[in-house]
DNA sequence: TATGTGTTTTGATGTGGATCAAAGGCAATC
DNA sequence: GATTGCCTTTGATCCACATCAAAACACATA
């Protein structure tokens, strides 16, 4: 047992009761997994999201070739999903930050098929697959926005492809900003000014470059007065211009 | 009413019956949605896929932007999938041939995200997408074979990001016909010769290169002993070399 | 057989981003 | 406050693939 489950066991009924409530008190319930849930059905959801999670910075919240049996639900934190190729090679395959799910590479292999591996402390939910599979059959509001979930995670990954087939490195690096700059400000950050979680190398493997080419886009973007960079910092100065970064492209 | 509807309106109790029991009598039951459905089961599901669709080559099967009602199997032909980018660039993002699963993507908004395009005279059977919903609250069996094809879907997008990022030229080109060659043998055909369906620069398109690029890399192979191609008449001699090409790169 | 159209091959040249190299910055630990 | 171990920036050079160009080829239609 883990630190923090002893901890919850040893405490208060108001801990308890958050837990057995997990999702309806959530304030990220609307982008979630219970999104457009009606109380009831968020009831019987929460039925089945057992277990929070901690997952440290650096830890892995599961590894490629592990045994699947549930997804996760970012609840605070971020992580990073990598796929390692045979001789060794990986790639960054994408960010998750609060309200996002991981692991739905799993179930068509019934083994997970990358490492989501925690940029900063985290804490997920944990989904019993079988348990989400059964509830769904009879939730068909949890199945239909399961569903949606998956067929999004679907169109990303085509706009990743769109981002590593066609863009040039500073339109890639541009389009990365303005993505996560949107998601912040979906979940009630700032979209203008944020803290970067990953290194330059992590940002350059997901979008398919060397991290020296990262650094001078950034430096770049901030001689042109689009951005600040101090480190991991951003302020986004000049979003229309960021913008042009990739709808000025010569063709 | 199409042509197609008619003749078969007008046609034959066999004719009829065929339709009746598509998937139970589909030679590509075993890879398609139908998988490890029992019999019964079987005949539940092919009550809901209602129509076969004839598209001829160069035709669309839906275009981005269209209202997503039904996801589509392939029944026989091939079909490219594209993504248009706001500025005109597009990416092809796959390859769909017998028993695949096309329009997945269009689940999450409820609209096309991509074109599908077929480049050969192909046939799909068309599963309205509510009534699947449905069925797969009552089978079990079916629920979770959708769900495997769609995580599939997000596995087998992760593996082209993976390429697009880290490969090289002639890595991808191997691997794409390594896949192919996979694919088909699967569904009974020759896994060492075959006809692509696909342009160079189709080719190119889905595999971040440009069609010369693609050219060029099949001359080299080709030098080397490792395929025959004339035209798009693949036929691979050293199946090894093919593989060592993206197994030996230098890191 | 001629003609047009789209596809493929091959060569010559250019360039965006990789690679190599070095210095500087930040945070944790002693 | 010195040391250690990342991470980031910046410059110089290189190279894989793009681009430009032209010819050959395949296939349909007149």
């Amino acid at each position: 047992m883990s630190q923090g489950e002893l901890a919850r066991q040893q405490s208060t009924h108001l801990v308890l009761a958050e837990l057995k409530a997990a999702c309806a008190n959530c304030n990220l319930r609307e982008i979630c997994l219970p999104a457009g849930l009606s109380n009831e059905e968020l009831d019987q959801l929460d039925s089945l999201v057992n277990a929070r999670r901690r997952i440290k910075r650096g830890e892995a919240l599961y590894r490629a070739g592990e045994v699947f049996d549930a997804i996760y639900a970012v609840r605070s934190g971020f992580f990073k999903s990598r796929v390692t190729y045979e001789d060794g090679r990986d790639q960054v395959t994408g960010f998750s930050m609060g309200g996002e799910i991981l692991g739905m590479d799993g179930i068509g292999q019934g083994i997970h098929n990358c490492d989501a591996i925690a940029l900063e402390d985290s804490e997920v939910c944990s989904i019993p697959y079988a348990k989400l599979e059964e509830l769904a059959r009879e939730v068909s509001g949890l199945q239909r926005h399961f569903h949606k979930m998956m067929s999004r995670e679907i169109v990303r990954e085509s706009g990743v492809m769109m981002l590593l087939g066609v863009m040039r490195a500073e339109e890639r690096i541009a389009a990365f900003l303005l993505n996560l700059s949107q998601r912040l400000n979906a979940r009630g950050y700032s979209p203008l000014e944020f803290h970067l979680r990953m290194t330059r190398e992590e940002m350059g493997s997901y979008l398919g470059l060397k991290l020296e080419t990262v650094s001078r886009a950034f430096s770049k973007f901030h001689n042109d007065g689009l951005i600040d960079v101090e480190q991991k910092f951003v302020r986004i100065l000049n979003i229309e211009g960021l913008k042009q970064v990739y709808a000025h492209h010569v063709n």
